[in-house]
DNA sequence: TTTCTGTACTAATCA
DNA sequence: AGTACAGAAA
């Protein structure tokens, strides 16, 4: 057994130790992975378990990913039929098979956070409550924590607790908006990220012999990022090992990052009491970070309270101290990381592969990339707006969702007046009230659209319907390549895109041919075994970015979040943007438990690195497009100063002359910059000037109208028609009114008295 | 109904 | 710096 070689004696201990309930909690660098992998390799070779008894589930796409490939290493191709992925994928995967029993059609669409939203936006419109106080973001927010902690909205309802909170928040409507959300999910087919996991705890709950099955097929259960699982992820796991109890979990309190989307580090404290014979097996030793890397990211989760004793060590060098970049503004700060790199890389004959930059939030890779660009530095940026959050991909998808389930609403939405048919929000209004008038589902209205609208908008949503029902035929009989091509050239998208030949028009129409080429990928992949459409959407919609490496140079400079770098290691990191309100973010200040959270991701950051680390952060930097000054970060205190390296005055910085010009942090320039804007600030338009008429004022029939007469507006007040166009349709007057000049105004529209002949 | 324009508001992290 | 929305004009 080669692949039991070079391991440590716990790391043997949870590789060896395959029946029962087992605990692995694992520092940063301990090689958890390794041992996951490993373990499962060991199941399929020394113990001759079925690749298809075992279920792992992983946090991300690409980790699952790269564990398949590093069991593969050892055990062969059948790795493959390892039940391996993310929950969400897992379980969409079973409820999808499963789907009719919850009374759901196993094509079900998957609401992504963007669908839900305007979801929410709508209902909370049609409830005519205020927007202001029922922001989608904060509602979402708050059903998806309770569908994480397995509360449904009756259960929500009858909560007198819930109750209160939303009543203090000065939102007691949340409760009802959550009804309207789950049952409009349901009417339109439609489940979202938290409705995988419920729904799956539902299936198991009402269904035992569902259950029965499942726990039959997964004898061996093994959980990675045990920390980040939310109650409704838990319980899934626990029920489905309830019968085998082969159930290993790999974890680490101090890097639980994800409490945001319900995550409990409870749940590593409750699996003790759970299972009364738990093995629990603690990798400390740190093989990746040199000494230096490893004290520092010690001494700053040490000033978290909520923790897990644990001591975690290294036998590495000591290596460079942590560099800390000060810049006097994000622009610089990207331009000094940037050609620290490059000196680095000459410097150690490294490659750009070697170097990450993390931030907190997305839109600060802005800066860095344009720094990168201008250095010649070529790098990737992992996450951000993925692939199939593009308008135009959306707009595709659309299509081929409502094609395949035409109770899809959100879809529906987006694609009826797209490309510009003559539907706008005012019929569709009325579609979705006869709807529910008649207590019919809006494809239904559709369908007989003649029995509820007349005129031109009704034929309109006729030749719709006619299309509609041409691409579900289409579906039925050719592959999903085939038809989601048909679909994109008759829909009319792919024509509109064609015609616009500015640049982003042409990078859109490649977008489209992109995610036709990757259908194609997707059926003539050997591996996927359902190759409908359906389980094509249902599959992307779990895509993040981060899945698709696809480019043949591979010696980039990677950007991402930190949240995104959970998992991974370089031997260069920098960390950007160490600023207070940044990082920490200002909406993590309120409790000590958001901060101590923002403390572990500091402490994920710090512990990606191999060799060297380096923190940097900016004076002043850009936010909502406005100049701000910074504070450098508290997290930079909380390192112990031995291991910090005193820097040296950055060459080619102009920090500290920018210091001394600005004494106060700028407050001088920023008056002055408001000084300038309040100037350049054109006037606002005045209602009050506005003519005022009469309050008997009645528009006269204008079809009578010639130059010369005298009119009045409604607004425009006073004027001389000075010239007729009665050509075509629209009839046109220009009138050269006595406040506001020459107008041409259509009188079909214009409201106009006229005064005299 | 559509198009245009100015304004107000925004960006926290992921599946 | 972007974009989403409202309101005006066509």
């Amino acid at each position: 057994m080669d692949y039991l070689k070079n391991l440590n004696e716990p790391q043997l201990e949870g590789v060896m130790n395959t029946e029962g309930p087992c605990m692995i909690i694992a520092g940063a660098g301990s090689g958890k992975t390794r041992v996951l992998t490993m373990r499962i390799a060991h199941l399929i070779k020394a113990q001759e378990v079925d690749p298809f008894n075992i279920l792992a589930l992983t946090f991300t796409n690409k980790a699952s990913k790269e564990m398949r490939n590093r069991i593969e290493d050892v055990v062969g191709h059948e790795a493959r039929n390892i039940w391996m992925g993310t929950f969400h994928s897992i379980f969409a995967r079973i409820l999808r098979a499963e789907a009719s029993k919850l009374g759901y059609p196993s094509n079900f669409t998957i609401y992504d956070t963007d669908d839900s939203k305007s979801l929410i936006k709508n209902i909370v419109k049609e409830k005519g409550l205020d927007d202001k106080v029922y922001k989608p973001n904060t509602v979402l927010n708050r059903i998806s924590a309770a569908k994480n902690r397995l509360v449904s909205w009756q259960e929500y309802l009858k909560n007198p607790i819930y109750r209160a909170d939303d009543e203090s928040a000065m939102k007691p409507e949340v409760g009802n908006i959550y009804q309207a959300y789950a049952d409009r999910c349901f009417k339109a087919s439609a489940m979202d990220f938290d409705d995988l996991l419920f729904n799956t705890n539902v299936l198991f709950r009402d269904h035992l012999d569902v259950l029965n099955k499942y726990q039959q097929r997964f004898r061996y259960v093994l959980v990675d990022e045990f920390q980040d699982t939310n109650l409704s992820q838990y319980l899934i796991t626990k029920k489905l090992a309830a019968v085998n109890q082969n159930i290993c979990v790999v974890g680490d309190d101090a890097q639980s990052i994800y409490a945001f989307r319900g995550a409990d580090i409870q749940n590593i404290l409750n699996f003790e009491k759970d299972y009364v014979d738990l093995r629990v097996i603690k990798l400390e030793q740190n093989y990746r970070s040199t000494q230096n890397i490893v004290d520092a990211a010690n001494s700053v989760i040490n000033k978290n309270r909520a923790q897990l004793k644990k001591k975690v060590w290294t036998e590495n060098t000591p290596g460079e101290l942590i560099e800390v970049i000060k810049a006097s503004s994000d622009n610089e700060e990207g331009k000094l990381v940037a050609s620290n790199i490059f000196e680095e890389k000459m410097h150690h004959q490294l490659s750009y592969e070697d170097f990450a930059i993390l931030y907190r939030t997305n839109s600060q890779s802005r800066s860095i990339e344009e720094a990168l660009r201008r250095a010649n530095i070529k790098y990737k940026i992992i996450g951000g707006l993925s692939f199939y959050q593009r308008k135009e991909i959306k707009d595709i998808l659309s299509y081929l969702r409502f094609a395949i389930n035409q109770q899809d609403e959100q879809a529906l939405r987006r694609i009826i007046n797209l490309p510009k048919r003559g539907i706008g929000p005012a019929s569709v209004d009325k579609v979705v009230v006869a709807a529910y008038e008649h207590d019919i589902t809006i494809w239904e209205v559709l369908e007989n659209i003649h029995s509820f609208l007349s005129g031109r908008t009704a034929n309109a949503i006729a030749d719709f319907v006619t299309m509609i029902k041409a691409f579900k035929l289409e579906i039925e009989r050719k592959d999903a390549f085939e038809a989601a091509t048909h679909i994109a050239k008759n829909s009319g998208i792919l024509r509109e895109l064609y015609e616009d030949k500015t640049i982003e028009g042409l990078n859109r129409y490649e977008n489209v041919q992109e995610l036709l080429n990757a259908i194609k990928e997707y059926v003539d992949n050997e591996e996927n075994e359902d190759k409908s459409l359906g389980a094509f959407l249902q599959e992307i919609a779990l895509l993040t970015s981060v899945d698709q490496d696809k480019s043949e140079d591979n010696d980039l400079v990677t950007l991402m979040t930190i949240h995104m770098a959970k998992g991974l290691e370089f031997k260069y990191i920098y960390v950007v943007g160490m600023e207070e309100d940044l990082f920490p973010s200002q909406m993590m200040l309120s409790s000590r438990a958001d901060l101590e959270e923002e403390r572990r991701l500091f402490y994920v950051a710090i512990t990606r690195a191999k060799i060297k680390l380096c923190l940097s952060y900016a004076l002043n930097r850009y936010r909502f497009g406005r100049l701000k000054n910074c504070e450098p970060s508290r997290f930079l205190e909380d390192i112990d100063p031995k291991y910090i390296k005193v820097n040296r005055l950055q060459k080619g910085s102009d920090a500290l002359a920018f210091d001394q010009l600005n004494p106060n942090h700028g407050t001088g320039s920023q008056y002055a910059r408001n000084l300038v804007n309040s100037v350049r600030k054109k006037p606002a338009p005045n209602p009050q000037h506005y003519h005022k008429p009469d309050k008997d004022f009645a528009p006269s029939d204008t079809s009578g109208l010639a130059e010369g007469m005298k009119v009045e507006h409604a607004k425009f007040g006073f004027g001389v028609v000075t010239m007729m166009d009665n050509l075509g349709a629209n009839k046109k007057a220009k009138v050269n009114f006595e406040k506001f000049g020459e107008k041409t105004l259509l009188l079909s529209f214009a409201k106009l008295k006229i005064h005299d002949s």
